[in-house]
DNA sequence: GTTCCGCATGAATCGATAG
DNA sequence: ACTATCGATTCATGCGGAA
């Protein structure tokens, strides 16, 4: 893959099976403007592009505040490379939400949909993520902001679609589902049954599959960190189940904290990940897991320090 | 279809505290083409507007299956007229979903909001109704669709607004506060469904409520849930909590089975429903509640024999 | 080593105040 | 008038310290 060295780095992780090698994976954080970044990939290169790009109006440091009138113009020519790198095969997920201007709901979104379709894209699906903990406040005229978007953008009518492996609850799956069961199911079981929650509960455990549907539960992570993640490792880590098998690659023109490429390492997926701030390309290349580090054009030492001390 | 004054019918509900008059309240529900029976109402009548039109080449009998490219152009003459008899301080409701059409999601939804401010309509919110128990069924490419646009228009920034009035269960209220309960206690209050919770526990209620979010699970409102996916009874009225206060006018202009008025006639609200289809007008008569009678034009044999035995 | 409580912290939004 | 900044409001979550 096509490098310029000095501002990207790279872990590869040969897996064994017995002393077979498996997979060999590799994780790229490029720091850059992703237009300026992505024009090296050639076409038809990833399984799967997930991302949450600045929303209008926020990250102004970073991004420098899109407004909200300018935000369909601004990512309309990104909009149209990544229909370029991505597989005929692929998927393309936006995390999106409008903003609230002068008391309505902003249409840059619908407008970005419709003019997407018309660079080619299908807009296949539209998930909501439903946010448990959303931000508190109160208005006179409104509640609480407590869902976003997860736009699914196709190149063709065919897609790869793996669903057993979000239907399949293993390990942590389950647990997830548990605990994302909405407080207000508790008390309305435990007011109507009268033996707690225990019957739901095991509704969920009893099961061997959970069928997911296009509302998915997940709380954004608390802040416990400098910079905490406004994208929860369970979302992106939910769509590359969905959308790629181990070995597949998977795309982040805003990488943000790095929570894309962290968990396509954890998945055993191939990443790129792309982030305009040297604060959060920093962040990023740290929450990599120190397996194996490998250089590609020299310049070393711009990449190795930065991943020691985290595991 | 739509014939003057033989197709209408009306319900004067007077309701007393001790002997004295407290609200004359009016359930009225018309047969025929929602534009031609609006035109006969003066502008501003209506407090909320709540409605789940056909939607795109669903219930091809009555509606004639609109297709999805001439869906926004048949829907906005109506809205432009909804528009005319709300009041400025009230809210319109609009239930819809878009269809998949060829794989894709169609973008009738998205356009129809865009015309729609054109119109002078205020795009203020859009909920999302969580449905838990959407329609079962596995697809390839596709998830179950479990969840629907509950779009919220005004015709103003300032609107009236009753958040108290659907406030829910504070989150860890079951945890902190209901586990100190004896099951006695809970299973008392099991039995007390109709008004919500047992005495006991709403001296809890009281004082842990918080304000719900703009995410509505169809568990929101505990009632008898007999009529399947179509529109639960909670929904409207959710939102006729949320919009409105007793006595005021809620118009539903694609009324179905009658469920907008039926539940606008429990919360002791005024309606008026309209439906193009004979076979759901019946319906609906057939489910208000057999208070009073009253018939506007005559006719009333085409009324009376159709609310005996539902209570 | 559990369980429990206190606390800081958010992809927010409105309304008022200031330039 | 129109934009920019600030204070007030509010609650689910996870962490750390305490019982």
């Amino acid at each position: 893959m096509s490098t310029d060295g000095l501002n990207s780095s790279s872990t590869v992780n040969s897996r064994y099976v017995g002393d077979r090698p498996l997979l060999k994976l590799q994780t790229e954080i490029l720091l850059g403007d992703c237009l300026g970044k992505l024009d090296r990939f050639p076409d038809n290169t990833f399984d799967l592009i997930v991302t949450s790009p600045p929303y209008a109006d926020s990250r102004s440091k970073t991004y420098g505040g899109i407004k909200p009138d300018e935000y369909v113009e601004w990512f309309l020519p990104i909009t149209k490379e990544l229909l370029r790198v991505l597989k005929p095969t692929g998927t393309f997920i936006l995390n999106i939400k409008e903003k609230v201007v002068s008391g309505e709901r902003h249409t840059y979104v619908l407008e970005l949909i419709l003019e997407m379709r018309k660079q080619g894209w299908l807009w296949t699906e539209e998930f909501i993520w439903h946010k448990k903990n959303c931000y508190p406040g109160k208005w006179p005229n409104r509640f609480r902001d407590a869902w976003e978007r997860c736009l699914q953008f196709n190149k063709n009518k065919k897609f790869n679609m793996y669903q057993e492996s979000v239907m399949v609850p293993m390990g942590n799956w389950a647990e997830t589902r548990l605990k994302n069961l909405s407080d207000t199911d508790k008390t309305r079981d435990e007011s109507k049954v009268g033996s707690g929650f225990g019957k739901n509960i095991s509704n969920w455990l009893d099961r061997d599959k959970v069928y997911p549907t296009n509302v998915i539960h997940s709380s954004t992570e608390c802040g416990n960190k400098k910079h905490s993640a406004a994208f929860p490792k369970s979302l992106p880590a939910w769509f590359i189940k969905l959308f790629t098998q181990e070995g597949d690659w998977v795309l982040d023109p805003f990488l943000g904290s790095g929570t894309t490429c962290q968990v396509a390492q954890e998945l055993s997926r191939n990443s790129v990940g792309i982030e305009i701030s040297a604060e959060y390309y920093e962040l990023a290349l740290s929450s990599l897991k120190p397996l194996q580090y490998k250089l590609f054009e020299g310049a070393s030492e711009y990449v190795v320090p930065r991943t020691a001390g985290n595991s």
